[in-house]
DNA sequence: CGACAAGTTGATACCGTTCAACCTGCGTGG
DNA sequence: CCACGCAGGTTGAACGGTATCAACTTGTCG
């Protein structure tokens, strides 16, 4: 075995780069400075590139023909974008604050791939992670209700503080309410009524608008599997009270 | 260039196997026949095999602690079922009608794919173009109304027949309507009423209600973008008129 | 500090769900 | 071969969660 199991989809792929990289690939690579809002990439642009993301955040998106957007997730600090083999980018990548990203060459990218059996084995397993995570992504938009999207989001965040060995209470939000709305398939009003929901439930605490903290982390659980008011709490399905008007 | 470049997923896979099977892979494979109904795995099962879908059809599902499920894909003949790393299956797969499949020792096939580089990367393309269905049913899930989903659903597999010299506007349906309801994010009747209103505004033909004609492909085009009735033909944001009660 | 984007809260509408009754057609067994 | 049975599918009526549109507040950055 390669003793990878459990790690990171980005650690993953941070080794198979460090693979690479040592012998050409970073040697041919190019940095990039994105402004706040500034696409890497959109959609049908060609796939020139795979791309490293140094600092910074960016959301990952496809639209609809009438405008509007899913977000397909979110690529934070040491993750890889633009793995793939066709001749265009299937979705728009676009920097949410500032951000840096360093640009490797696909073409060295397959070759080594082509040439380093590990190192496409790699490609393989990190693509594999990306997949179960887009899995993910189709049953909370498809079948959690709000609270249960907004809660499977929350706890999404902290598993991956917890992997990095940060307090998996405290979550920060690098983006707006309309791009986790985007990405659950909501609209950021209901994801704002949402979190004031889970406020007011005494689950999470708002410090700062971009800034969290869990306070009962096994209700949010719960609620995140749709089990959220077994005994129907508050006569609503996920036994959370509506805001009074 | 490898020259599979507009390749279906299924026959990428293929490819990729033909080169394993040829010497070992094959060799130690076992077949399976499976009941209506019956699964292949379940959610947590050991990871032992990589299986091929040798006849029939399956669902791959996820479900949630409350009871819901979302189904992630279907597997057709010649799909593979089971590319991943981890130590045991993230979701269910289960026959729709009977079918057959063959066991790919998963160890074989891993060995297979450290010793030749082209086959891993031919995983690595393969699991790529999952990645992308799956960033798919996201934005549909996300982002289309019921209209929308069955139109783009029905085009999915009109373009599937295309790819398979089949015409394309004739569709056979092997999921039951719950199926496509789960794989949508709907609910089985909102699917039924979906296909009614398609089938009163003549854009599709219900023969059997396994089996479909696309009459009117361009407006199917349209209804999928979210498109349908930019003038609001009928007062509704799709342009399809609901039935009267 | 001042302007504008981001976020919150409110009122209302509506699409899809839910629950229920009723068809339909296919496979099975008498 | 037909009739039965039942899963699958359709249609109906009402409810409700989320979207929508709008006004207002907050906070962030130049």
């Amino acid at each position: 075995m390669l003793g990878v199991a459990g790690m990171d989809i980005e650690d993953k792929a941070a080794v198979a780069c460090s693979n690479g990289c040592e012998s050409t690939a970073c040697t041919h690579c190019t940095q990039r400075a994105l402004a706040a809002k500034q696409h890497l990439f959109t959609h049908g642009d060609e796939q020139r590139y795979i791309y490293y993301v140094h600092s910074g955040c960016l959301r990952l998106y496809k639209t609809l023909g009438n405008g509007r957007r899913q977000v397909i997730g979110f690529s934070f600090a040491g993750d890889f974008i633009g793995f793939g083999i066709g001749p265009e980018f299937p979705y728009n990548a676009q920097s949410i604050g500032r951000s840096e990203v360093r640009c490797l060459p696909r073409g060295t990218f397959h070759k080594l791939a082509l040439e380093i059996p590990r190192f496409a084995f790699r490609l393989y397993e990190a693509t594999t992670l990306e997949l179960a995570a887009a899995h993910d992504l189709a049953l909370t938009i498809g079948q959690r209700n709000s609270t249960a999207a907004v809660a499977s989001f929350l706890l999404w965040l902290s598993r991956r503080n917890e992997r990095r060995g940060v307090a998996p209470t405290t979550i920060s939000l690098p983006m707006p309410r309309t791009d986790i709305a985007d990405y659950l398939g909501l609209t950021g009003e209901t994801v704002s009524r949402t979190f004031t929901r889970l406020k007011v439930g005494g689950l999470i605490r708002v410090t700062r608008k971009r800034l969290v903290q869990l306070t009962d982390m096994p209700a949010l659980l719960e609620l995140a599997e749709g089990m959220g008011g077994e005994r129907e709490a508050f006569g609503y399905a996920d036994g959370l009270r509506r805001i009074p008007h």
